[in-house]
RNA sequence: GGUCCGAUGGCCGAGCGGUUAGGCUCAGCUCUGCAAAAGCUGCUACAGCGGUUCGAAUCCGCUUCGGACCUCCA
């Protein structure tokens, strides 16, 4: 197994890691809310988690990987005194709150997969797990960590404090929060402003609804992800992901609520965070209204776009920066990615057509550019500096495909292990030209791909015969269909632009 | 106001005590019918000011600027 370090956010330490068992891992990553539609910010947590689900398989691990999806409890506003965000949107369109989850989960599921982004091992819902929402609130009652006032329950952050540790994973002190807690507006009913709800009663307006010991209500937000996290991974697990900004209060109160319940300490060894995707220095969010949707990026309708870009030139665009720092989001950053990463796929399906020499080439040393990969994703999953390692590689195939420069039968068979490992399994970069042609009939992938090779032949003819205007003809025909030809020295090929 | 991050060349973005990161752009060259692609060469930066060290973009202090969280947010 490889050596792989994590950087730690309950430790702020980066960390060797050691799966509680081996080869097994449990990692947990927070989903949607099913409300609206995603943006790319979304997106970029989800594929940042994605590289971390794939590299660990990639190098042996068993993940079980649970992602949910939130559709009830995530009140709009300030906490525990909002409208359901579901439940709001329901009467806007005039829906039932069911048809609005089911509307923005496929949109979800659909991006995910424009995307690339392996779907989770199991996909829980939180109104799919009522059930054990409530005996998770009477574990925590009868543990002495929460109390009812009038058909609502509610954590008890203080009481929690005296015997376990609170507010370790955000770097919070509890008496600041005490005394920094923003006033209510109104008299409440939690004892302490800090204290977060585990269950609300729903008035005779409230949507989604459910019976429980303390009358009809609904869960409180957090509760959804400690309940289901514990019941498919267990009281301790590996791995637990989610966007920067979930850090406090959601993670914080899921711990809080874990330990309480079960009397599990540390239930997660693991915190990973992502970082923030910016535009133009700020937080990409729906509330500041510069967020771009999946649809707007790839057709480039948006004020901010100049133009549309692929989903894989936005998946390579995001894997160029480390997952934990921001990234700023610009037309300059998106198009050098799309070059860069058409240079990349180019050189791969020049490796494809690659013959070697019977000699190997002493300078090149595959196994050595190998393990740079590895070292880097083992460096708390670096997949800059993957990318980078991986551009060196490019100048070897580039040179032997221009015949300037040989590589040996072996060399290139393990070249193509290492580029299909770590661009497709690892890096999740599928080639998108062939994807468009796939939809087509079962084999036209090749009739078209045959058909090229024979433009390209006669077109070279063509230029044998010095006959240029018919040469162009086909190159620019081409050219117009997506399709570039390269001349070498070792004859014509080409390749999707 | 509290807590915590960050400031890297024309752009994006790694590195976090001694390396040419890498990509894109730009300029020149090679190849080419032309072009493109590809290869080669050049462009050597770390916000500012102090300090520690044989040596600092990397460690410490101060200053300036930006951001995130403390409310819902991936």
């Amino acid at each position: 197994m490889q050596p792989l370090q994590i950087q730690n956010s309950l430790t702020r330490k980066k960390e060797i890691f050691k799966a509680l068992n081996s080869p097994h891992v449990g990692m947990y990553v927070c989903g949607p809310t099913v409300y609206s539609n995603v943006h790319l910010g979304n997106v970029r947590t989800f594929l940042s988690f994605d590289i971390i689900y794939r590299y660990l398989e990639f190098i042996g691990y068993q993940v079980r990987y649970v992602r949910n999806i939130t559709d009830v409890g995530h009140l709009v506003g300030d906490a525990d005194e909002g409208e359901d965000k579901i439940g709001k949107m329901a009467r806007l369109q005039k829906l039932e709150p069911m048809e609005i989850v089911q509307k923005y989960t496929n949109d979800f599921h659909d991006v995910m997969r424009v995307f690339n982004i392996l779907p989770p091992s199991i996909e829980p819902t939180a109104t799919g797990h009522i059930i054990e929402q409530i005996s998770a609130i009477e574990k925590i009652l009868d543990n002495g960590y929460g109390y009812e006032v009038n058909g609502n329950v509610y954590f008890s952050v203080r009481k929690f404090s005296e015997d376990y540790s609170y507010g370790e994973l955000s770097g919070r002190k509890i008496d600041e929060l005490m005394s920094n807690s923003r006033a209510l507006d109104g008299q409440s009913e939690k004892r302490d402003p800090i204290d977060f709800a585990l269950w609300k009663k729903a008035d005779e307006t409230h949507l989604m609804r459910w019976p429980s010991p303390w009358g009809v209500g609904f869960p409180g937000w957090h509760l959804e992800c400690s309940v289901m996290s514990t019941k498919y991974l267990g009281d301790r697990f590996d791995i637990h992901g989610g966007g920067m900004d979930l850090k406090f209060p959601h993670h914080e109160c899921e711990i809080a609520q874990n330990v309480a319940a079960n009397k599990t300490e540390n239930p997660i060894t693991y915190w990973i965070h992502g970082n923030m995707l910016t535009v133009n220095g700020r937080k990409m969010a729906k509330s500041e209204g510069n967020g771009f949707t999946p649809d707007e990026l790839i057709t480039g309708n948006h004020k901010l776009l100049e133009r549309g870009y692929t989903p894989m030139t936005v998946r390579f665009f995001m894997m160029m920066g480390h997952y934990a720092s921001t990234l700023d989001f610009s037309n300059d950053a998106l198009i050098a990615a799309e070059k860069g990463l058409s240079k990349l796929t180019n050189a791969i399906e020049a490796l494809e057509r690659l013959e070697g020499t019977p000699e190997t080439n002493p300078s090149v040393d595959v196994s050595a550019l190998s393990q740079r990969c590895y070292d880097a994703m083992n460096d708390d999953f670096n997949t800059p500096i993957l990318i980078a390692t991986l551009f060196e590689g490019v100048k070897w195939i580039n040179s032997a495909a221009d015949g300037r420069f040989n590589l040996g039968t072996e060399q290139i068979t393990d070249l193509k292990t290492l580029y299909s490992g770590f661009m497709k399994d690892v890096l999740g970069l599928e080639s998108e030209g062939s994807e468009s042609s796939n939809r087509g009939v079962e084999g036209s992938d090749d009739i078209a791909s045959n058909l090229l090779d024979l433009l390209v032949e006669l077109r070279s003819d063509a230029k044998e015969n010095k006959d240029y205007a018919g040469a162009d003809r086909i190159r620019n025909t081409l050219s117009d269909m997506g399709i570039s030809i390269q001349d070498g020295k070792e004859g014509s090929s080409w390749s999707h632009e």
